[in-house]
DNA sequence: TAAACTAATTATAACAATTATAATTTAAGA
DNA sequence: TCTTAAATTATAATTGTTATAATTAGTTTA
């Protein structure tokens, strides 16, 4: 069973409804196999939909976080990014081009724990990022 | 030596000037002891300097960054918060009430070089973050 | 199938954090 | 003290995101 289907799946057992607008921005965000801000969804889908508004991308955005179907990934002033949620995994992220790139780690179970119990938290989840540069920027970075 | 003189020591020798602002700033980072935004830094010095502009928080926090004595913690469109540097830490972050606290852990350079081998990134650095409920929340919850 | 109900969409305005601009003031060296 | 570049201030602009209210459109019910 293809991605888009399951997802549909999902949206209709949690009683959401499926419309033109959610079937393109779920298709674009699984097609694009990238991590697109919701502008780059706007801007993608404007062809389609001349008149969506952007409210819509960001309503829908939040209805499929809230569903489980996409992880926002947020950076202080800089817009938010959107995953298509997969498999649990980390990104590395390029501070020249801004590229980010989906990375496998088994999880550090570890780490929360330690932090468990040195701060008498209750932990329930972590966020890690790996910063560098990607090979295309180092590739033509000057010698 | 303590941690105001040594700042000062720094800019005064990166050749930044040192204003009354700039001075207030820095000492508000340090005795602080927490992560405060740029707005409570400017709240809790407006009784000293009643004219000074929001500006001068945001741009003198810039100019720390810079010259390494805060670091940045950004979220979404939550507004940034400000941690005077002393030494290399991790946080743990409340999700109910949003309280930060530090937390020791010994470099994951494993992390990074299995990221830098995986994905072929010049990797710089991590974030790492972990989420939960502190132990006031945790003991205000309804049972 | 048609009517009714309710959620979703749209257009627009509002918001909040941050940055830009330009005039004024000031720290620090000569 | 004088000079000058840097810093501060007041204000406006910008940007990503959310709120509001009217309209439209899925879905359910009869
Ligand atoms: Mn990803
Ligand atoms: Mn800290
Ligand atoms: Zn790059
Ligand atoms: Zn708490």
């Amino acid at each position: 069973m293809n991605q888009l289907k399951e997802a549909l799946e999902t949206l209709k057992e949690t009683g959401v409804r499926i419309t033109p607008q959610r079937h393109a921005i779920l298709e674009y965000l699984i097609n694009s196999m990238s991590h697109p801000t919701a502008d780059d969804i706007y801007k993608a889908l404007e062809g389609k939909f001349p008149n969506m508004s952007v409210a819509t991308v960001y309503n829908n955005l939040r209805v499929f976080r809230e569903v489980g179907l996409v992880k926002e990934l947020t950076y202080g002033d800089a817009s938010a990014r959107f995953d298509f949620v997969t498999t649990h995994h980390y990104h590395v992220i390029c501070e020249n081009c801004g590229k980010i790139v989906d990375f496998h780690y088994p999880g550090l179970d570890e780490v929360e724990q330690l932090a468990s119990h040195v701060t008498g938290f209750k932990v329930n989840n972590h966020r890690l990022e790996i910063y560098g540069t990607c090979p295309e920027c180092t590739s033509k970075e000057v010698h």
